[in-house]
RNA sequence: GCCAGGGUAGCUCAAUGGUGGAGCACAACAUUCAUAACGUUGAGGUUGUGGGUUCGAUCCCCACCCCUGGUACCA
């Protein structure tokens, strides 16, 4: 591999992101910086944004008297915020009502319209404004959706624009039997093959609202919100605007979304994109839902915690820490602020952070010379290449450790030999360096002042990187 | 209902057809360079339930229970 490129979901702006959200942003940040270190700075591109088009942008902006185009600037200003907040390292942040990407979604509808995909047809179907989506009769629990149970089911007649979705079966079928790293996890393949069997045609535009990119030469019709969003991959890396980039980084090595997610990604955006003449994502990664204090988090339970709210009361990269440590990315997980705080005591204040104060202090009496490059071990690679967050910190941890068992056999508080004492600090300063460099993908800012404090010749010691709270 | 994943120490998670592991939390001891920290030791489990295969099952098979997700658009 030569060139990494990234991406995460782009959320909804029908409100600001919360941890869950963050969660898929922080697991991207980690690979982001782990393959700018293994293939270069330059060779690595993140994306990540806003999806802002669609009826319930539309709505929600009526509802608040504004027009849609404040309104969803709003929320994505917001949203970077608390990407900012938590230090994530994208490229780009793109929100999909940016200039060009009108451009690039009606040159991929024309592409895939002139190879005879597109075909315009009449659609009568229970529509459900809360999904924003039709269900067949079969899907409705007494004639309601079971995601909107509150809401009314409209019977809605609409001249659509419908993407031969079918046509493309067995070649999706194929793709995912042939390519075993396409969806990860494994399962999740056997989910979208089993929906694969069934594939229909799908209604790609809408004609009840107006908020959305406009079909071209149909000003009546807007384009359906997904085939809008996707495409925001192929936009986000220069597709039409800037070749050079674009056949660079096309294809994406990963694209990052939650699982409610995954038929889109690992089905109608292959489609689209074969239709269209364009490669093919490499892998798709699945991740799990956050649960705080075994509850989901949702509005109407009260839960939403803003990532900027963790970051200001125990900083950015105490949550990162927490949230890749102690979940895991496939999975469901569930978090606590009081779990975080017992990782934040137990793992940064007394492990790194004591282990930093204690040798930076015990240097003060000698003179080092720089620490070699460090190297980054087979097994840490492996993991983060792996998604296995979790357990490449636990093998930085392990290491943390070691270097506090030696400190404690070799007692160099005792020593009055300056050459000993030299060379047993010496070794304690490699060790730290090398766990410094293996944090940068995960703890940027912490990994940056300990490779400061820590440079040498002359170490002296600072205020705690993690006060005990 | 159907499909998939999971159920191992209080918590987060490993592991293997052959006497159940780690970290955190807890206790004792030791120690002082450090953020009452670090280290050592200890306690802690009928591996969801009931059957079966086997010399032997946490692991394989069957049934059941519970959790999570998917089932044409909520990260």
């Amino acid at each position: 591999m030569n060139k990494f490129y990234v991406t995460t979901a782009i959320d909804y702006v029908n409100d600001t992101i919360h941890l869950g959200h963050a969660f898929q942003k922080i697991a991207a940040d980690v690979l982001a910086r782990y393959y700018r270190i293994t293939l270069g700075k330059d060779n690595v591109f993140f994306l990540t944004g806003t999806d802002e088009y669609g009826q319930k942008a539309e709505k929600a902006a009526k509802e608040q008297d504004i027009s849609p185009s404040e309104f969803v600037k709003k929320i994505s200003d917001s949203d970077q915020k608390e990407q900012d907040s938590l230090n994530i390292s994208y490229d780009r942040f793109i929100r999909t009502t940016d200039s060009n990407h009108a451009e690039v979604v009606k040159e991929i509808w024309n592409r895939i319209k002139k190879n005879g995909d597109i075909y315009s047809g009449e659609y009568q179907g229970s529509y459900c404004e809360g999904c924003e989506a039709y269900y067949t009769k079969e899907d409705l629990i007494e004639g309601k959706c079971h995601i909107h149970p509150t809401l009314k089911i409209k019977i809605i007649k609409e001249e659509n624009y419908f993407f031969k979705w079918s046509k493309y079966k067995d070649f999706l079928i194929e793709h995912i039997n042939n390519n075993p790293d396409f969806i990860f996890p494994k399962h999740g393949a056997k989910e979208m093959l089993k929906f694969a069997k069934n594939i229909k045609d799908i209604p790609i535009s809408r004609s009840n609202f107006t908020w959305g990119i406009s079909v071209p030469n149909d000003l009546k019709q807007v384009v359906y919100v997904w085939f809008d969003a996707l495409i925001n991959y192929l936009t986000g890396v220069g597709f039409l605007k800037n070749k050079e980039l674009f056949s660079k980084f096309w294809p994406a090595d990963v694209h990052i979304l939650g699982k409610d997610n995954l038929r889109w990604h690992a089905l109608l955006w292959p489609a689209m994109l074969k239709s269209a003449g364009i490669g093919l994502p490499k892998t798709i990664l699945v991740n799990g839902f956050l649960n705080i204090n075994e509850q989901k988090i949702s509005k109407s339970v009260g839960n939403v915690i803003r990532p900027s709210e963790w970051t200001k009361k125990y900083g950015a990269d105490a949550v990162r820490y927490y949230l890749l440590r102690y979940t895991n990315i496939i999975d469901d997980s569930d978090i606590s602020e009081e779990k975080l705080l017992q990782a934040y005591n137990a793992d940064l204040a007394n492990g790194l952070g004591n282990l930093i104060a204690r040798v930076a202090k015990l240097c003060e009496r000698v003179t080092l010379k720089s620490s070699p490059t460090p190297t980054l071990s087979q097994d840490y690679k492996q993991g983060i290449e792996n998604f296995k967050f979790n357990e490449v910190l636990e093998i930085v941890w392990s290491r943390i450790k070691v270097l506090d068992q030696q400190i404690n056999s070799s007692e160099p508080w005792k020593v009055t030999d300056q050459k000993k004492l030299t060379q047993i600090l010496q070794s304690s300063v490699n060790g730290i360096v090398s766990v410094a460099n293996e944090l940068k993908p995960f703890l940027p800012n912490t990994s940056e002042k300990i490779e400061e404090q820590f440079k040498g010749p002359k170490i002296i010691s600072e205020k705690p990187l993690f006060p005990r709270i």
